[in-house]
DNA sequence: GCACCTACCTAACGTTTGTTAGGTTCGCGA
DNA sequence: TCGCGAACCTAACAAACGTTAGGTAGGTGC
């Protein structure tokens, strides 16, 4: 029921997603609904942070297995294998979040902001590893980067297509520490 | 009226958006709207489009004032800036159009993908032709990579903030520039 | 065998939605 | 001054929404 309703969340958004079409995919009425959630709302809350959930459960793995690495730029791409790994591989709770959370209603989200915050500190303590050359003005505004190119590959990035997710990895991974890179180059040497 | 629509639907999405809420905001009644529009569909398929002329206008524009530039890479920064400002500087058609295509129905985005089809071509020919060395398989992945940058910046880039549109635009496309060559020097070195 | 709980159903409720038909106001051209 | 069309209104329509109250089938524990 949960996976029904993240499903329609990826293809619909929240508004357009109604009660009634989850309870049919699962084949069950609407108002069956109502024995396991309080609300339309209260179900949504659910699906939204088991999004966050699967994310954040991937982030901790890497962190454990990557434990004794000592080659920042390979600790770097594992994360952002977990976090495509999240979004293509764990069904469609993290994909019903990134695509879907800014259409839900305002209540909504702020129940959820703490959830995301946690998971953008544990973000910005990696990257403050990773390029310790940042300052704390500029590191979330790389984040932000690099959130953006992952994100917005569930829009195009395709499966079985010929690219891998490893492939893509290694690709978002090298194109955002190179940039970041000439960036601070191209600072320093002005 | 129009610009009332684009608003309501950067703030809320397709089925958000209620037709009883943009007449409010310009002052008249709901039942006025089918005066100058057939149907809410036919309503936002006017909104969406504007989104694209806004860039393909901005697009053009540059390509004209910048006829006789050599150096690819200043031309390359100037479309970027071009492609934020019409997300940022002209209205809210544009940042309507990014954000809330993929909440409208299927048969109002199939009407609209013609004219995104052409936005696209255009960068893609851009980037032939700053970027020679990227193969026709890997062109749309680096088009795709960039706007995923650029439009993610309306989630949160801030006009008034430290940072400008001008400094926003240099930072995407040293940063984007430098990433393909280095995927570029890792794969001709492999 | 009885009580009880879980999971579901039916049937309706009040509200809101897009949409429509018919009427009013106002300004411009002849 | 008359006619006409553009712009807007009122009032209602059917459909769809989230939600609720009350009822039913089946399994479990005592």
């Amino acid at each position: 029921m949960l996976d029904a309703a993240a499903e329609r969340l990826v293809a619909q958004g929240y508004t357009a997603t109604t009660l009634r079409e989850i309870a049919a995919d699962i084949g069950i009425k609407a108002g069956s609904i109502y024995h396991h959630f309080e609300s339309k709302e209260d179900l949504f809350i659910e699906v939204f942070s088991r999004g966050i959930e699967v994310m954040v459960d991937a982030f901790v793995d890497v962190d454990t297995a990557m434990n004794g690495c000592d080659r920042e730029p390979d600790r770097l791409e594992a994360h952002v294998r977990a976090h495509l790994g999240a979004l293509f591989e764990h069904g469609s709770f993290t994909a019903a979040h990134v695509t879907a959370f800014f259409t839900a209603p305002e209540e909504l989200r702020s129940a959820i902001v703490p959830l995301r915050d946690d998971y953008e500190h544990r973000w910005n303590a990696l990257l403050a590893d990773v390029l310790p050359e940042l300052d704390s003005a500029r590191l979330p505004i790389a984040r932000l980067f690099l959130f953006g190119a992952m994100n917005t590959t569930i829009e195009w990035f395709d499966l079985s297509g010929d690219l891998s997710l490893d492939g893509l990895a290694n690709l978002i991974t090298v194109q955002f520490l190179e940039g970041v890179h000439a960036l601070n180059l191209q600072r320093s040497t002005r």
